[in-house]
DNA sequence: TGGTATT
């Protein structure tokens, strides 16, 4: 029914109204389709946007890929259709060494003369600083597994290269799950995740060893598939705000008017803010998770007038804090700061969409200039897609 | 001055 080699392919930027049934016709003039799923949520069933795709042949799956990664944008999508092999697929990653313990003054074709008895190389590059001094690795590509093994076979800590501290480091580099993890593990860190010590807790009691076992929990999670699963709520939710050893509190600024309470921030469980700045009620008792449908096509935007752009939100602001900030204004249909794809770190500007233009205007009048810390929120209507930008 | 999701 399919070719042993077939290739499974992820399809993206898929708007979620459209089923297999819609997405068939746009596929199987490459060929035979296998199987064609589009990806939902386990537990509710929700369409996440995006699909695995088999064709019985191989080289169906290579044209579409061809003809349409990246090509063409689907009705109601900001972004390009994605047309590749899917994760599960190995991505030739397999064929990519990461070298360390490399000398500082040695250049890509040192590298790469050292690499290229193994090989074809395809791209040889070390890696440096923003001032050009080589931080002591590379990444080696080659043409294909057996290479790169070859490669790793003979070289891995086969000598000490001159200013080196140890001996040469050659491995398959990480896999973009990898890093992704590995990100992870960094954050966790940084906000003193895992140890109680320094969460400044002083003893081990019985609090802090629960503590523990649940971010054991969620650290395992993140080493088994699917690694998405451990994300910044679960580390944030994980550390109760009275308990993090970061200096939060230092946004607090003395004497001014900004209610002290509104500088703790990351706990999504935090009840809305008792002082808030001088509030209307809501214009009605409706709870704010409402869904907008425009079209049948799931919006996360509101009308005209109704998306409102904030920045100089404090850093560590997520997604649920600038929603319990903005629930007291209206229906808020979504709540989104923006977050560096590279880094995972709030560019500390985001976006809240109501479900009118009343509530948004409230929303503007009562918390732009509002003070955080240092900083004061710009609060202001979104700049429509089509504006002209004046600079 | 947004929306990228991997059974």
């Amino acid at each position: 029914m399919k070719e042993a080699d077939a290739i499974k392919l992820f399809i993206g930027q898929i708007p979620r109204n459209l089923e297999e049934k819609d997405l068939k016709p746009i596929f199987e003039q490459f060929g035979k389709i296998y199987e064609l799923t589009v990806i939902k949520d386990k537990y509710t069933g929700m369409h996440k946007g995006c699909a695995f795709l088999t064709y019985c042949e191989r080289e169906s799956a290579l044209k579409a890929q061809n003809a349409l990664h990246e090509q063409k944008t689907l009705p109601g999508m900001n972004r390009p259709i994605q047309v590749k092999p899917a994760d599960s697929e190995g991505r030739g990653e397999d064929r990519k060494l990461f070298v360390g313990m490399l000398g500082k003054q040695q250049s890509d074709a040192d590298v790469r003369k050292m690499f290229e008895e193994f090989g074809s190389i395809e791209e040889c590059t070390v890696l440096r600083g923003p001032d050009g001094t080589s931080k002591g690795c590379a990444f080696v590509k080659y043409q294909n597994n057996p290479e790169a093994a070859a490669a790793i076979n003979t070289l891995h800590g086969s000598r000490t290269l001159p200013g080196a501290s140890s001996s040469l480091v050659v491995k398959f580099a990480d896999s973009e799950k990898e890093r992704g993890i590995r990100r992870m593990q960094q954050v966790a860190s940084q906000l003193g995740v895992i140890s109680p010590m320094t969460l400044h807790l002083g003893a081990y009691n019985a609090y802090t060893q629960v503590l523990v076992q649940q971010q054991a929990l969620v650290a395992q999670s993140a080493y088994l598939s699917p690694v998405s699963t451990i994300t910044m709520q679960q580390l944030a939710a994980l550390n109760p705000s009275s308990l993090i050893a970061t200096p939060i509190a230092s946004l607090t600024t003395s004497g001014t008017s900004t209610p002290p309470n509104m500088a703790a921030t990351p706990v999504p469980a935090l009840p809305p803010p008792l002082n808030y700045p001088p509030v209307p009620a809501p214009p009605n008792g409706q709870p704010a998770s409402e869904t907008l449908y425009t079209n049948g096509v799931h919006s996360y935007q509101g009308p005209e007038g109704c998306n409102i752009f904030i920045y100089h939100l404090p850093q560590e602001f997520t997604d649920s804090e600038m929603l319990q900030m903005f629930i007291p204004f209206g229906n808020v249909i979504s709540a989104k700061v923006f977050v560096d794809r590279a880094t995972n770190q709030s560019k500390c500007f985001g976006f809240v969409s109501f479900d009118n233009p009343s509530s948004a205007q409230t929303a503007i009048q009562a918390m732009n200039g509002f003070q955080i810390g240092m900083k004061r929120l710009k609060v202001q209507l979104k700049r429509p897609k089509d504006a002209n930008r004046p600079y």
